[in-house]
DNA sequence: CAGTGGTCTAGACCACGTT
DNA sequence: ACGTGGTCTAGACCACTGG
C-alpha cells in the first residue's frame, strides 16, 4: 500500500515527503545512509539551501541523524510522544515515516460499572461503548488502547472501522475536545496485555490514562499501555 | 566570577536567545508583536534568511506565532501546568502538605565520560559536577536524583548543602533556564536503585530524564527515578 | 585531498493582509 | 501601495571526516 506523495507545496516539503516515503517503504532502513545535500540538489534540481532545510527539519523531528563530515543517516527511532497534546497514534507513526496498522480486539456496547460510571460522570448501568485496539508500528505492537466512549456524544462509534480510522480521528470529527486530564504511570502488565504487546517477561509498561471533555461532558476515557522498551514520552518546554 | 561569553555560536541562535531573553524578562508579553524579519536584519546586521530561520524555529518550538502579511507575535502561554513542569520536588511535596527531607549520596567533581559529554554538549574529559540525592516524602523515598552540572554555569555547586536546598533552587538562582527537554520512560531499576527507593522485587520505575539549557549551553542533565507504585505524573490542559 | 554538513549572504518572486 | 511572512537561488567560507 503506497501513499500518494503530494505534488503541491514547497520544494523542501516534497523532498521531506520523498525521504519519508522511502523510509516507510523499507528502502532505507534505520542506520542506512541517505543522499547527501549535493546529491539531492542534482536529483531535485534545487539549490543546496533547500535540500539543507529538508534534511535539517527531518533531523530536528528525529527522523534522521547527521554527522558533519560523514553524512546523513536514518535514525534509530524510539517511539515518543508529546503528552501535552492529544495525539493521534496513526499520525505520530506516519510522521516517523513508518507503517501503521491496527487490530480491533473488542468493539461492544456495555452497561457502565460503578468505577467506569464514576470516571465518565454518568449513572451506573447506563450504556457506554467499549473498544480495545492494538496499534502497530512497522508490524510491531506499540500501544494497547482500552477506551470507553459516551454514546450521546458519538452515537456512530460502533459503526466505525477502527482498522482504518483511529478512535481519535472519529471523536475529533464528532465533538471539539476542549479539556483533557492525564496520568502517566509505570506498571507491570498482566499476562494478556503482555502478550498483545509482544513484551518480555520482566518488562514494565508505560501507562497513560486520559479523560477528555467536550463542554461539561466526558467524551471518553482511555487507558493506553505501551511497552517500556519501545515507547517513551518526550517534550520540550520553557520554564 | 563566571563570564558569559555570548559572542560564540551561530547568528540565528543569538537572535533566538535575544528574543527568548526579552520574553523571559517580561519585556514582550504573550500576544505582543516582535520585530519583523527586516527589522531584525537591521538590528543584527545579518541577512534576512538568518532572521527568518531564527523566527521560524521559535515558531516551530511554539514560542512565537506568525501570520503572513501581518507579523510575528509571542504565543499565548499555556494556562494549565504540565506534569513535566514540576522541577522542584521539595515544592511538590510541600504542596501536598507533607514532610520533605533529602539525603546526599554523592557530591563530586568528575571528568565527563563520552556519553555524559555528548548529552551536555561539552568535550569528553572536561570537568563536571555530579550529585546523587534521595528525596523523601513523609520519610519514604520518592525520588532518586542523579545529576550532572556544567561547572561554568554553576561554579559554587559543590559548596551547597543539598539536604537543605534542592539543586533546582540553586541552579535557578545562577542562570535563567530558558529551555528544557524531557523524556519519560518505564524501566526496571537496578539493585542499588531499588534499595535506595525501598521498592519491591518486581516493581518498575517511572524514569524522567531532563536536560536544561540557558542560552545555547546545557546547564544540567538529570535522571529522576521514581517508584512506580508510589509516584505518577498527572495534569490537566486545554488543547 | 575531496566530500560532508553548518552557516551565511544578497538578492529575488510570490501570496497575503492592512492601509 | 506597502509591509509582512514563505520560499528559493547561486553562490560562499568554514570545520570536520575520510581515505
Amino acid at each position: 500500500m503506497h501513499k500518494m506523495v503530494d505534488n503541491v507545496g514547497p520544494l523542501y516539503q516534497k523532498i521531506k515527503d520523498h525521504i519519508l516515503q522511502r523510509i516507510a517503504d523499507g528502502d532505507w532502513p534505520a542506520g542506512s545512509r541517505v543522499p547527501s545535500e549535493n546529491e539531492l540538489v542534482k536529483l531535485f534540481k534545487v539549490s543546496r539551501m533547500t535540500t539543507n532545510r529538508a534534511l535539517r527539519e527531518l533531523t530536528d523531528e528525529g527522523v534522521l541523524m547527521r554527522v558533519a563530515g560523514v553524512g546523513t543517516f536514518v535514525a534509530e527511532v524510539k517511539a515518543h510522544s508529546h503528552p501535552l497534546e492529544i495525539h493521534n497514534i496513526a499520525d505520530e507513526i506516519h510522521g516517523r515515516g513508518h507503517d501503521y496498522s491496527a487490530k480491533v480486539l473488542i468493539l461492544e456496547e456495555v452497561r457502565a460499572g460503578a468505577e467506569t460510571a464514576s470516571w465518565m460522570e454518568i449513572n451506573k448501568g447506563e450504556s457506554v461503548f467499549h473498544s480495545r485496539i492494538v496499534h502497530f508500528e512497522q508490524g510491531r505492537p506499540i500501544q494497547l488502547e482500552d477506551r470507553f466512549v459516551n454514546p450521546e456524544v458519538a452515537p456512530g462509534y460502533m459503526a466505525q472501522d477502527f482498522s482504518r480510522t483511529t478512535p481519535y480521528e472519529y471523536l475529533m470529527s464528532m465533538a471539539p475536545l476542549l479539556k483533557a486530564e492525564h496520568v502517566v504511570k509505570a506498571v507491570m502488565p498482566d499476562g494478556a496485555t503482555r502478550q498483545h504487546l509482544d513484551m518480555d517477561e520482566n518488562e514494565p509498561c508505560l501507562l497513560v490514562e486520559r479523560r477528555t471533555w467536550s463542554g461539561d461532558r466526558v467524551v471518553t476515557i482511555a487507558r493506553l499501555w505501551h511497552p517500556g522498551s519501545r515507547y517513551e514520552l518526550s517534550g520540550k518546554f520553557r520554564p
